[in-house]
DNA sequence: ATTACTATTTCCCGAGTAA
DNA sequence: TTTACTCGGGAAATAGTAA
């Protein structure tokens, strides 16, 4: 399952059984059964583990104890240490495309009263009347997309008035090139596939951004940490149960 | 340095480097060179983390892409949780030893004003006039001593009266056999080696829990994580820099 | 029971090289 | 330039076994 090298493997598990403050009392058969491994390689390997300073070993009549050492914890503190500013740091995701004229029917929603009243309360501004539309280019992208709209965190309800009724929308905030802020919506019912970004911001971007069809943009959304890993939930635990 | 499998060791790299969302251009003597071994193996670390189904690779004209999967993120994010739980854990330190009778002058300094009245301000009650003195069993207890000694977050101060000045004594809050609260007191001159722990309560804990001289305790404090490991940093970093 | 030595096998790495 | 094959040598794991 894991390819983790052996002794890191060892180490962890000591760590998980308090040898960082104790001597924990162990046997080579154990730690053998625990890793699926030979007898003799548990035993070699805690010879190269205390060979190394990462343990100390102890041995009182015939039961033997192992304490972790200063440096052995200080390994695996920088492992885990590596691993936190990977998990742990917010999560920039970024989507790339080419901006395109959509249907216009983004300027007529976003005069509607019904959006412009919640979008000016829960987005801090009026939209310009009409939408950013970008076609992504990339699986990536496109993938990044349904990713933001799972974790959109803004909700704009549907209403509806005499003639029919509106859908809800979800929008998230975003930066277009890493400076100009926008915020991305993901309509319930849009005339798009998930290939296509749709943007609104106070101001005009085309005329802002100076765009046009055609015109390469990058799309960057900024997620805390835990948002993003919630998905990644491992099914499998580390260490295998003794057999 | 380190002796993760190159598996691993590679699969943090292209996390670092953002491959977890977007598709991160590489080549094989790139990943040679950061991890100081062959071209060779490093085009067969990236056949393998694709067989197994933890990166997934593209070849766009002559440059070759590498996004890792939900499961190569699951692998990675599995590791650091295991590691957070050993990090992030409040850490539970034990120290093992014997009642013995000290000089009695536990008693004398538990009556002084000075300090009473900073120890019914600082621990909530008012000492009980005497110290139980244990003599540590083992190396461990004499180095989780220490330990709890640099971390005893209780400070009350010296003082001096009309005949001489005493000294400041740190304390911390310790269990019994894992169920009576006491505080742990380290004086900062003490009659005693390193090898006794000297513990004040409200109550006699003699009387109450039916200790005599050579009766055997336990006491545990505990303290949480970050207090624990700030004695801990790595001097390496995981990665080797490029040659 | 253990631990750990020696012998054998397996697996991994890097050189050479093709595409 | 890349990637990735084969192959030979060496490291590491297991089997057998002693203490």
């Amino acid at each position: 399952m894991w390819n983790l090298s052996l002794r890191e493997r060892v180490l962890i598990y000591l760590a998980e059984r308090g040898a960082i403050t104790n001597s924990l009392k162990i046997t080579t058969p154990i730690i053998s059964k625990q890793f699926g491994t030979s007898q003799q390689s548990a035993s070699r390997l805690l010879i190269i583990l205390e060979k190394e300073g990462l343990i100390e070993r102890r041995v009182v009549g015939r039961t033997s104890y192992v304490k972790m050492t200063q440096k052995g914890v200080s390994r695996l503190l920088e492992l885990y240490l590596s691993l936190k500013m990977i998990f742990e740091r917010p999560v920039k995701i970024v989507l790339e495309g080419r901006v395109f004229s959509g249907y216009g029917e983004g300027s007529y929603y976003m005069s509607l009263p019904g959006y412009v009243q919640q979008m000016q309360e829960k987005l801090g501004f009026i939209p310009y009347p009409g939408t950013l539309n970008v076609l992504l280019l990339s699986k990536d992208s496109i993938e990044n997309k349904l990713f933001l709209q799972k974790n959109a965190d803004i909700e704009i309800s549907g209403f509806k008035d005499e003639r029919r009724t509106y859908g809800s929308v979800k929008a998230i905030n975003v930066l277009i090139n890493d400076s100009e802020p926008a915020v991305m919506v993901f309509p319930e019912r849009t005339l798009y596939d998930s290939s296509v970004a749709e943007l609104i911001a106070a101001e005009n971007l085309r005329k802002k951004l100076g765009l046009s069809d055609g015109s390469l943009i990058r799309i960057s959304a900024t997620l805390p940490p835990k948002m993003f890993y919630e998905g990644f939930k491992p099914n499998v635990s580390l260490m295998q149960s003794p057999s």
